[in-house]
Parts: C-alpha cells; sequence; structure tokens
DNA sequence: TTACAATATTTGTATATACAAATGTAAATT
DNA sequence: AATTTACATTTGTATATACAAATATTGTAA
C-alpha cells in the first residue's frame, strides 16, 4: 500500500505527514475487511468489542465506566451499544444493588456463542490482511507503535 | 501506547491480533488529535482532505469520482461533503460542459486561504503525535506500512 | 431512432457518532 | 437534616456515515 499511488500525488509528501496520511489509509483498510467480516452477524465493530471485553471479565459484571475505559468509542455511546446488544440477546444489564448510580453488565450465553463464531471470521480477517508479514516484522510494527 | 495496559487485559494477546488492536488504539489517538486541531476551524477532517486534494489539483477541476478515489470516505457521502463546503464558501462547483453527467470542483480562494491556517495547525499536530519517532524509525514504519 | 446499458452524481433512509445537558443517586459539608 | 458537590449513566440533538435506490445524461446496438 503506497501513499503516494493512492493519492495519485507525484508531489513528495514530508515524513511525518507522509505517516499520518499512511496510517489513516491501512485503518480505512482494516476496519472494512472487520465490517465485511462482521455483517453477516449484524452487529459493528464496537459492539463486537464490548462484546470481547464483557467475555474477558470471566462471569464478573462490567459497568459503563469499565467499559468505557477500554474501549475506544464515547462515553455516551457506550450506553447506546449495550442497549443494542441486549436487544439482540447477547448482553444483560441489571442496576447495581450497592450503588444504584452503577449498572452491571454481562455477556449472555448466546452472547458467548455468536462471539466465538465471530472470533473465527476475525481470525480470518487478521491472517488476510497480515498475510505479508513475518512475526519479525509484525515485532517491530509492534515495537514501533509503542512510540505513540 | 501499550495494548495490554490500556484495554486492561493480564492475558497474552495473540501477535496478529494485538497487531490490529493496536493499530486501532493508534488510529483512535491519531484522529482524536486531528479532529480537535481542525475543531476551532468547524471542519471535520473529511472535510479537511477534500480541500487537500481540491488545492492538489493546481487550479485544475475534479470531479466527485477523482475526489473519491483519493479519499478515504463513500461516494455516496462526497457530495455531501462538497455541499458542506461550498456552503462555507470554499469550494466551488458547476456542471461540465462537456459531459454534463460529470461536475467540476474547486477549490475557492477563502478556501486556500482557511487551508494553510489549517495547515498550520495540522503540522502542530503531527509532530506532536510523532514526537517519540526518530527520522529512521519513521521510514520503518512506513516500510511495514507498505505491507498492509 | 428507439431501446438498452453504462456512467456520474444525488437522494432517502437507517444507523452511528460527538458533544452538551439532564437525570438520578451517593457522598461530603455546613 | 438540609444543601452542595461529585459520580454514573442516560437522553437530546446535530452531524456523519453506509448502503441502496433514484435521477439524469451519454454511449451503443438492434
Amino acid at each position: 500500500m503506497n501513499v503516494e499511488a493512492i493519492i495519485k500525488t507525484d508531489k513528495k509528501i514530508p515524513l511525518r505527514s507522509r505517516t499520518i496520511i499512511h496510517l489513516m489509509l491501512i485503518h480505512n483498510k482494516v476496519s472494512e475487511q472487520i465490517s465485511h467480516a462482521l455483517k453477516p452477524f449484524g452487529i459493528s465493530i464496537q459492539q463486537f468489542n464490548v462484546l470481547r471485553i464483557l467475555r474477558g471479565q470471566q462471569g464478573k459484571p462490567a459497568n459503563l465506566s469499565t467499559l468505557n475505559e477500554r474501549m475506544v468509542s464515547k462515553m455516551s455511546n457506550t450506553t447506546r451499544l449495550v442497549d443494542k446488544l441486549i436487544k439482540k440477546g447477547y448482553a444483560h444489564r441489571i442496576v447495581c444493588t450497592s450503588n444504584r448510580r452503577k449498572v452491571e453488565i454481562t455477556i449472555t450465553q448466546e452472547g458467548l456463542k455468536v462471539l466465538s463464531e465471530m472470533d473465527i471470521e476475525m481470525k480470518k480477517s487478521e491472517q488476510e490482511l497480515l498475510v505479508n508479514f513475518t512475526d519479525l516484522e509484525l515485532e517491530q510494527l509492534n515495537h514501533l507503535f509503542n512510540k505513540f
């Protein structure tokens, strides 16, 4: 994926600008691929992420703030994201008894089931997206990512 | 930016999954910073990109397909993105005389003026975001990006 | 020359996101 | 105990995005 070819310019782009544009283009490719993989499940990337976080809780319920700090998305959406998962039967929400300001959100059996199916498709997408990388290169990439 | 710390897991994430998650987190940081920098101008990243493409045309008008193939966004939005730029007085649109299905879009003087102000802020954001990178590391990063 | 296909853009609609304000609850202060 | 402050979540609203369908124009073939 060559930046100049894609944005069709013959001008030399400064290194730092080029890096940011490159990142944007790659993100676009990646998120398109993932959205496509999740499409048959009728779920968005964000909803998928919330499901994964809930599973990661290993039965322990999560409240909205917890979800939010582990997510990419903004707080106000988290309520509605969870709404959608509940509507689909993949999550469950109860008001916390010890502190009624809080809510406790858990993943349902049905949620775990569909999530495991999604995992397979995600794994495929990851493989496809990263097919040109060796493990060493991915280690290098992650190492560089740490500098952001 | 360490993935495990951010998504607060103690489990080891497979290298390929980790890379994709890492990319998402970084994209989020970058786009937040850029949106913030553009905020005072009342313009979105996408609108900013269109303006830059128009400037890159060096006076030559661009049609929607051209804009679209150089952009990240989807076709149906391009019309409305341009609408917004026109409304702000930053772009101009006329129906192409040789082929009336096409439109010719150009950047206005006012557009060029505000764009040059935005460039300064963008440059600052890029510097801030990439402050931990040496030029060599950025070259390496761009090289790895080419494998996507 | 009429009909059909291809091209370029626009519009409709449903869903997603961002930001600010509102709600309800608990804790701290007077 | 009443008042204020802080916390956790929800709601309102404006804008953005995705996808499909519609519109308008041009090119092509019977």
